[in-house]
DNA sequence: CTGAAAGCGCTTACAG
DNA sequence: CTGAAAGCGCTTACAG
């Protein structure tokens, strides 16, 4: 009988039969090695190997009262960000061994709660919340869940002010959305708008935070204007503002919206960037398919990912934390949507 | 104590002591309702609602040998349209209570095989099989895997050749690519190129054969350019291509490689859609975003996730499928990048 | 229609 | 360092 006929079925009876050892004992050789002599550990995993054998996930996580299973909260999956976060998150937890349930927040679905629920009685070791549209509530009922459940809960590519009761992982949106204001500024742009959107998003909030501090410096009169995710909708409000306002710098909360922003400029013959510099958010594909490729703030997304779930395994562990709310590192990468003197 | 207090820690034996039957009871008026007298049930549903009871997953897979778990096997995590079909898929699976494992496919990670070993030690109920990269091996492993594990398996977004042993869910590549191909043809274009990838998807397989078939019809000369999906590298593979070549149409197998074509024209001084149509497959985002709007099938990428998981549910339930190689319909949106009389 | 009991495949004190 | 045994929280024949 070949390993693969049975892939899956064999259990630990079997292997401590073979190994002629106690079921305990290939336990301890899986889960804490130097605890058993090394010859016998040698002959079980040997066996363990020959066999193909898996430990059944649900024994394993009845009986420990683990799972090694954490779970990802989003939001719609589609949003560029969430999709290479998840790279992030994938590949680290496969390298601590956890698997990934996924939990995706639904537009119509009013209940992320029940979803929480969902995911306590899923037994997960540890919770990534990517939803950045928090709100009191909803931070409560999470702290609640830390505390009173104890799951570690880390928060990916968001904050909540500046509450660190739940650790973050993101980058300084603010400081970003500050720079780069100070980007255009420096250009000697004076009628600066951010575009940003018409949801409440923490981070998004952040941006608008930075490029606010950065205008009053700089005595200039702020204006931010909101507008949906949606192409079409951007499109038609784009033009509109043409008609009404003058303009000579954008900054847009996502590269797609600046990408928008570009094509509607220069359908109404402004030119980029000789009349208006353009700027987004993200460093995405979009910024580089654009033309004039898009100038934008450089967001780690991957390592955010990435961090946060190494965060929450430490977090898992009862490791301690050296810091909680964690901001990686950002850039500005300069390109031919502003000035770049 | 409120309900939140101990959310998720109530276990069988509290419901029953609360409703005064036995757990057997308990259990049946949760997954047999209709084994139970509707007093007892009205009575047991309540106490489970008052103490906020969630069955412990693990026990309940354990004992039931069932997981209501699904787990989704894709590659890379940021191509468009997987993210899409997630949202696809999540949503059908809440309806039907499936909770949906993720594993992404590592580039280096060379290993596919461990990676569906875990997902059968993980006891789930189903796969769903994203990759569109299927080697004969690969093929006969999954279908090892449904066979002897009794695992059932889908396809979704890619079929293997015209095999059916295991279902797959997807649109008619091949009949997409010779539409479009028509198209081009019928706009008068002789010289079309079809840029796909220099790896091996089934996908982009079909596309190339719907291509070949439609210009073998119109006695032209077909041209296949292989590039990869990197922009940087693709653009420069381009430039060189319009050195050497002449070409006046163009049709990509990714709406993303059609716009950094378009791109690379309009560098060259060449005129989309004047001088040479270009279109894409997807309907994604860039397609809308690019200037000119870029013409391209569209996919249903939405739909394949979500039918690919409601097929999944009836293998799960031994429900008989009408078919086992479903092609959802596609369409051609017709925009500004080709000539379109 | 309901309950007592075995069993799912592990982990983990407890002895030795 | 190793084994026997209890227990994790459910489901499911089997009786009644």
């Amino acid at each position: 009988m070949s390993k693969k006929d049975r892939m899956g079925k064999t259990t630990i009876y079997d292997v401590a039969g073979a190994a002629k050892v106690s079921l305990a004992t290939v336990s301890r050789a899986i889960n804490n090695p130097e605890k058993v002599k090394p010859e016998t550990r040698e002959r079980v995993l040997n066996v363990i190997e020959e066999l193909g054998y898996k430990p059944n996930a649900f024994a394993k996580g009845l009986a420990s009262r683990k799972s090694t299973t954490v779970a990802v909260l989003v939001p719609d999956m589609s949003r560029a960000s969430i999709a290479e976060m998840m790279n992030g998150i994938a590949d680290i937890a496969r390298v601590y061994k956890y698997s990934v349930l996924l939990y995706i927040l639904d537009e119509e679905d009013s209940s992320e709660e029940e979803i929480l629920r969902e995911i306590i009685a899923a037994q997960v070791d540890g919770i990534l919340y990517l939803n950045d549209e928090i709100t009191p509530q909803q931070y409560d009922f999470l702290l609640n869940i830390e505390r009173e459940q104890q799951i570690p809960i880390v928060l990916t590519n968001t904050t909540y002010h500046e509450r660190d009761d739940i650790p973050s992982v993101s980058i300084d949106y603010e400081r970003a959305g500050y720079e780069i204001t100070r980007k255009l500024i420096e250009e000697g742009r004076k009628n600066i708008y951010m575009v940003s959107t018409v949801r409440k998003y923490m981070v998004n909030d952040l941006k608008e935070k930075g490029y606010l501090r950065a205008m009053e410096e700089a005595a200039l009169t702020p204006q931010i204007m909101r507008t949906s995710g949606r192409i079409t909708v951007n499109t038609e409000h784009f033009h509109e503002y043409f008609k009404h306002h003058s303009v000579d710098g954008i900054i847009a909360v996502r590269d797609s919206i600046a990408v928008s922003f570009i094509n509607v400029a220069r359908a109404n013959d402004v030119r980029v960037p000789e009349d208006i510099s353009v700027c987004g958010f993200q460093n995405t594909k979009y910024a580089r398919l654009s033309r004039p490729n898009l100038t934008c703030v450089d967001v780690p997304i991957y390592d955010i990912g990435a961090v946060s779930m190494r965060v929450l395994t430490k977090l898992m562990n009862q490791e301690a934390l050296d810091e909680r709310i964690i901001n990686l590192d950002h850039g500005i990468v300069s390109r031919d949507s502003t000035l770049n003197d």
